[in-house]
DNA sequence: ATTGACATATTGTCCGACAATACGTCAATT
DNA sequence: AATTGACGTATTGTCGGACAATATGTCAAT
């Protein structure tokens, strides 16, 4: 133990991280509003009194998250980070955590069922159509292993959106990412289970029509543990870490 | 509806996407270990054929996810992102989507008292040693608004941690970050609910270290739907977005 | 209304340079 | 032996300027 006095760490930031912090500021403030096109990079290196490359790695850094995307490929526009590039974040920060086939069923589990309760009094005329849709497509391809597992990760993809929150849709993005494709994937190979899938899928929907969000919430409770039992019966390990791509 | 034929868009890729993606690839993939150093920038240029300032506008792009931090501010240094690192850009977005104070409740709802259950059977000596000096902390400091709701923000990521489960851990983020720091503290201010808290979270404590799921979950439902009549009882509108700082 | 030609604006990439600072080494000091 | 000091080196942060590639806008020609 030391006796002397403790100093607080000196925060020196680079220049560039300062920048994107402003920027970042500025629009989620509402400064620049959504849609409209950030100065050009010359103005900016101008305005904060930088050159250009500091102002670029500052954009840079905002890219990723999804703030700032491109209009045309040229001019940078601020945007409403998409789930799915937020995802993306997540997902690799998922994979080098090695989390496991249980782990991501757990917070299904906890996420999906809750979804499929608040679609029914969250769903639109648009929401049902679409999902309406995706059953019948969903029937049709019922053999096809890789189009089942597309409409199958559509379909609770559209009951997410059915809910109209996007609190819900962000914290289960990287089950749209890591844990359908790749777990129920390996599933559907393994055991073709197009009937009990669609059986599931068209509960859930009823009860989303009839407005009933207990049945939609047990249904998507069992559809959940089939899945579960799925991956069992595979020869993937539950506890096994999620492969890397 | 034009006859011709249709192309795919062509994809450009900048330099700098393809260079991050192909350090982002060599790192997920574990071509690059954890806590390894990045090659330094001059090395980088070389190897990918690029220049200096590619490199760095690449690594900006990485670095923001968290899967890059930085040794001592100079070398650059492969992470594990940190819950709070992805969940900072999860919040920024929930933000612009002008996410309510519901909307965060209803995910909280979902995965917190999933949390409380799995802790049962996953915490250890030290989870359990660490939430109980938070509940002693929390105690002492049951009239001290801003500490209160520290010691209360302390104790739900103490038990998320509990579970080892680091897809649920990035999924909660946000309530961390958005919902409890600023719908809780404002509850916390109107209502002085501490008698309340510490309450809940005793029970919550004494049915992990009793090993009893059920009575765990039921005790954080309680908990969570206390918290949401707080909100409706403050003058806060409970379907209103969260304010931005 | 479509095409073509041309000037312009903006981004992507390169090069070279220098300052600030973290690191390692080795000597000097106590 | 442990701390301090001096010094050279490696690496990042920032600068300035340059040029090519590519969208955009305008106006004339068909």
């Amino acid at each position: 133990m030391s006796k002397s006095i403790n100093f607080d760490k000196i925060a020196h930031q680079p220049a560039y991280r300062i920048v994107s912090e402003k920027i970042r500021n500025a629009i989620i403030s509402g400064e620049i509003k959504e849609g409209e096109l950030l100065p050009t990079e010359t103005e900016l290196a101008e305005q904060f009194g930088v050159t250009r490359s500091t102002i670029r790695e500052a954009i840079r850094l905002l890219e990723h998250g999804g703030i700032l995307g491109r209009a045309d490929r040229k001019r940078l526009v601020v945007t409403l980070p998409k789930t799915d590039t937020v995802g993306r974040s997540v997902s690799s920060a998922l994979l080098m955590h090695h989390v496991t086939y249980e782990q991501l069923w757990q917070v299904a589990m906890g996420l999906e069922p809750l979804a499929s309760k608040l679609a029914c009094t969250t769903a639109n005329d648009n929401d049902k159509k679409l999902l309406a849709e995706n059953l019948e497509q969903t029937r049709e391809v019922m053999n096809d292993h890789d189009a089942l597992l597309a409409a199958e990760i559509e379909f609770h993809d559209l009951l997410a959106n059915a809910t109209h929150n996007s609190a819900l849709l962000l914290a289960r993005a990287p089950l749209n990412e890591l844990f359908y494709p790749i777990a129920w994937g390996e599933v559907i190979r393994a055991l073709s289970p197009g009937e009990r899938i669609v059986v599931a899928h068209q509960h859930i929907y009823d009860a989303i029509c009839d407005n009933n969000p207990d049945k939609a919430e047990e249904w998507m409770k069992k559809h959940m543990i089939d899945f579960r039992r799925g991956i069992e019966m595979g020869n993937l390990g539950f506890d096994q870490p999620v492969p890397v791509r």
